[in-house]
DNA sequence: ATGGCCACATCTTGTGGA
């Protein structure tokens, strides 16, 4: 089995690059964020001639998240219990008794703004969302755009990010909170190059240089961490004409 | 040189992203 995750910032522009995605890479499940659709405008179609079925829930312009998957999902879950948001950000739900988050955490903007408590917020809530769900199911992931890069490794020139959103304490505190559920990192379970990011700013070729962040993960339980054999981060995605600027992050579980 | 890109909305300029 494989489960993915892919913040494709905009599934309007996005779509040809998922389709074909897909069929490279005929993944089990993959969560997709901001999508930044309403939920009439989901190409739930499309998905469905390459043979998955979709979950969703969007809102225009921002945020929009939803799950593909090849057997339909169950249980299905949208946001986060007992936190109220009319932010579209996350689902939770069942593929072939796995049970999955796909998270897109707020990116906080900066330490100074008023969507930076929001998001710190917004991960304590996660973290107790992740906590039942993992509680009531052992094999549990937790996969999706963080906006957090939890290590001075995952971040391309820590110095110039330092204070900044995505890097703060208080933040990659949330991040370690996450792992003392249990949860693992997948992507560290293995021997990864040096300065591995899952996305990279348009700007300055960012890209071309490698000047990114690592800030897509997939959390695992124990049970799931036991019977993955790899994790990667799919860079070429990012090569391709008009990408996105994040690159898709895959486990593969025996 | 503190911005460079991209997507989106309402328009040709502003906001938000990370």
């Amino acid at each position: 089995m494989q489960i993915a995750t892919w913040n494709v910032n905009s599934l309007g522009v996005r779509l040809p690059h998922v389709l074909a995605w897909l069929q490279a890479n005929p993944v089990d499940a993959l969560c997709l964020q901001e999508t930044k659709l309403t939920d009439d405008k989901f190409p739930a179609a499309a998905f469905a001639e390459l043979g998955y079925h979709s979950v969703f829930i969007g809102q225009k312009t921002y945020n929009g998240v939803a799950i593909l998957s090849r057997s339909p999902a169950e249980d299905v879950i949208a946001g986060l219990p007992g936190f109220d948001d009319e932010q579209k950000r996350v689902l939770t739900a069942t593929i072939d008794g796995v049970r999955l988050v796909c998270a897109y955490f707020p990116n906080g903007q900066a330490l100074d703004s008023d969507k930076y408590p929001y998001k710190l917020a917004w991960c304590d809530a996660m973290l107790r969302h992740a906590g039942e769900q993992l509680a009531a199911h052992p094999r549990f992931a937790l996969l999706g755009d963080y906006n957090i890069a939890p290590e001075d490794r995952d971040v391309h020139d820590p110095a110039a990010w330092e204070g900044q959103v995505l890097v703060s304490p208080p933040e990659r505190e949330r991040f370690r909170a996450l792992l003392g559920l249990g949860l693992a990192d997948a992507y560290r379970l293995f021997d990864q190059p040096e300065r591995s990011f899952s996305w990279w700013d348009y700007r300055q070729l960012g890209f071309q240089k490698n000047r990114g962040l690592r800030i897509d993960h997939i959390l695992m339980s124990p049970a799931l961490r036991d019977s993955c054999t790899a994790c990667t981060i799919d860079r070429a995605e990012r090569k391709k004409p008009q990408p996105s600027d994040h690159a898709p992050v895959v486990a593969t579980l025996a």
